[in-house]
DNA sequence: CTAAAATATGGAGATCATCTCCACTTGTCA
DNA sequence: TGACAAGTGGAGATGATCTCCATATTTTAG
């Protein structure tokens, strides 16, 4: 159907500059600081430039948050790969923990734009994520090792929440205990 | 300590109807959409009066959220009161779930400005329902209902998920199923 | 290799939301 | 009822967002 012309060689360099600077600056946690213009001038760009490829901050935002994405459904891919199902989940669950944990203001700065963004990107965003957790969680229960009337939507909700209550002053012990009390769920008969 | 003012009476009319006024505009899920300076049209005030008594955004949704939280925090102290503690935490959940069906837009704005809001605003707005929380928690545990290494907090980042995941397609079944998860992992041993 | 066409760039300046300021109105208190 | 305090409204300053297009770069065709 559509045919996906070529970009030209510079614009894709600029774009990939965009990101990068986006992504320090989430990191650090500055991103509600800056004037969105001044993205531009990190990346070394114009703000028209800025503006082509990113028409507001909710897209560059999303331009992130997919690469983020990206590397937690390829390492749930990984997983399912390597071990059992069920103690599959159970890591990723655990690991997804820990890479929020190493990456704090980058988690934070995400779910905030992600909450407040229109759903149709949110959901187009997170579709490879919540891919790869359906199939641990479909593998899991197939094998038996956890609950079968659970769908995986309602697992994706609870990582979801870890991002979501990630301000909470105590967020490091909370979550250790959220993440038994629903893994014990999911196994509870 | 600090000797509290009585403040005029037009002004405690005025802040009364610009609460009314974004609490209706919360609903309806436009609050991004307006310019910050309509909720003084809308209220009937000049813009003067919007920024005296609410100097953010995030000051006049705070205000909305207190009032929400509030609601939510007087049940919680009245299920406590008529009901076994176990029971009690049980319904609790279930009726918030319900209450935020019934006010959908709302609760996913707040779950938005929230996320997105300074911590210390946030911890301060929630913390009667915090309270509440850990009041029912605490009894149950103490009751045997539950089991007794998890602290509130967990739960409280539960219920926070129920806010954030708002707009997934499914949420209705799903956060059944997640709350059913929950709590069946809040009673395994 | 070169020229023309296609694509992309940067940043000056238009546009628009936010927020301040103060002359005026309303409420309170004796 | 007068006088002082408290509160009001909205015009306009401020500063961020976004557009537009003359110029520059890359690609394609000859």
């Amino acid at each position: 159907m559509a045919s996906e012309k070529q970009p030209r060689a510079d614009a894709v360099r600029n774009r990939a500059a965009i990101v990068d600077a986006a992504r320090a600056v989430f990191d650090a946690g500055e991103f509600f600081d800056l004037r969105f213009d001044d993205f531009a001038g990190r990346a070394g760009v114009g703000t028209g430039t800025l503006y082509r490829h990113f028409p507001t901050r909710e897209a560059l935002a999303a331009a992130v948050y997919e690469n983020e994405i990206a590397t937690l459904a390829a390492r749930a891919g990984e997983l399912r790969d390597t071990l059992p199902a069920g103690e599959a989940l159970d890591i990723f669950v655990r690991d997804m923990v820990d890479h929020m944990r190493s990456h704090e203001g980058l988690a934070r700065t995400l779910a905030a734009m992600m909450t407040a963004g229109s759903s149709d990107v949110r959901a187009a965003s997170s579709e490879p994520l919540e891919r790869a957790v359906a199939e641990l969680v479909t593998a899991a229960a197939r094998e038996g090792s956890i609950r079968s009337d659970v769908r995986p939507g309602a697992v994706m909700m609870a990582l979801h929440s870890l991002g979501a209550a990630y301000d909470r002053p105590d967020w490091r012990a909370e979550t250790d205990e959220f993440i038994t009390v629903m893994l014990n769920g999911l196994r509870a008969r």
